[in-house]
DNA sequence: ACTTACCTTAAGTTTTCTTTAAGTTTCGCT
DNA sequence: AGCGAAACTTAAAGAAAACTTAAGGTAAGT
């Protein structure tokens, strides 16, 4: 899931994007407004988190950006203005979520997964799709009750999957998912991790539609 | 929007009440977990504003419940329980947001004006046709219920047929849409690939048209 | 610094899809 | 009814996509 911090203090800046891309998010950073326009205008980013007060303007700037542009993507405020006023001004301009600073990372975490699970139309932090259950918010997987561990692409891979059961994902749409933009890769690097997930998981449970992607569940 | 509170403190409800019903919202009220599953059983409600601590149980029961239902109606907790936690784990249960009591009114307002705004944001990509559904976005396609299988170029085909339901397409548009410029086709490959979708159709679906070309539905 | 586990790459192999082409049937027209 | 054009059927060669393996590089943890 792609993720745009916006955030200009660099010491906070830094601390969270370890930790978000530990949880799963491909980060992107931004200091200024200026920037953050750009970032969002590749289309890319599905979920922004953003701090107010910045250099060269308000970040409510980049909120009325995206919301005027009738963008779907859930904004989650994160900022030291921590009056009523503040906070009813931010949610009445759109953003989806205020949390105010001092905050703790395991509740901005929650209230991101909430965010992203509105974005995959899902219930709950379990997924489950027959023998497999996997809950996104301990990061845990099991085969009929059996607990197992995976590496982190192949868990990404997994819940990229498991989070939108019935539905194809072409490989386009999962190297999307599994890596930063920057980063391209030049290979079958999708084929072999789902390879090697096949070989954790029932041989029936990721389906090739060949040409077009893999499935999980529902068929 | 009909909004259910369920809130066994009397005081604090009574007070809700009133301003909820100033917002506009159209308010059920329930003291009890029992309660709250009946008014819910209605399928009036849009909007839940949930407190942990009933007489009768836990809340976390209304909002599995709900969760279990695949409801997709929004919760907002709403209570005194307010370490990091309970938070978290509120919110990975499935709750929308997570307000702790004491807490501001007009906080609670905005905050349920977020979760109403969401609620009418549902799209959907459903080709049908007689006992076909073809759903674009998610590349499935079903016959009678029954979930199958296409190949690339049969899945495309079928595609703009559906698209089209009713108009005639010609050889020669097919082509067009199956095919990028460049590449030439210089046989009868649609033909073998509407063959090959006919054996998985009933056998009247994709009806000819000597000389003019292939439709679907409608006639 | 060392070890381990993980990720990517690339080449070879297998599978499945797509096109081709040739033979057959159906249809519409005279 | 008979003719020709169009569409259907079939099978096989060709092309494309995915699978499998293994090795080398990279990052994480000790």
């Amino acid at each position: 899931m792609h993720l745009l911090l916006v955030e200009d203090d660099h010491l906070v800046a830094q601390g969270l994007i370890r930790s978000l891309r530990q949880e799963g998010y491909s980060v992107e950073h931004s200091g200024t407004v200026k920037h953050a326009l750009e970032c969002l205008s590749s289309g890319e980013i599905e979920l922004v988190i953003l701090d107010l007060g910045l250099p060269d303007g308000d970040g409510s700037q980049v909120l009325k950006h995206i919301k005027v542009q009738k963008k779907v993507i859930p904004v989650v405020i994160l900022t030291a203005r921590g009056s009523i006023d503040d906070k009813v001004q931010g949610l009445d301009m759109g953003a989806d979520d205020y949390l105010e600073k001092p905050f703790d990372p395991a509740e901005l975490f929650a209230r991101l997964r909430v965010a992203s699970r509105r974005i995959n139309q899902t219930q709950s932090s379990l997924l489950r799709c027959g023998d497999v259950v996997m809950d996104t918010s301990a990061h845990t997987v099991e085969l009929s009750g059996q607990s197992l561990t995976l590496p982190r692409k192949e868990y990404m891979l997994l819940k990229a999957l498991m989070e939108n059961q019935g539905r194809v994902q072409s490989k386009q749409q999962l190297e999307n998912k599994l890596y930063q933009w920057g980063e391209e890769v030049g290979s079958n690097a999708i084929e072999v991790h789902i390879h090697h997930l096949r070989k954790k998981f029932p041989s029936d449970f990721i389906k090739t539609l060949r040409g077009i992607g893999y499935v999980v569940g529902k068929r």
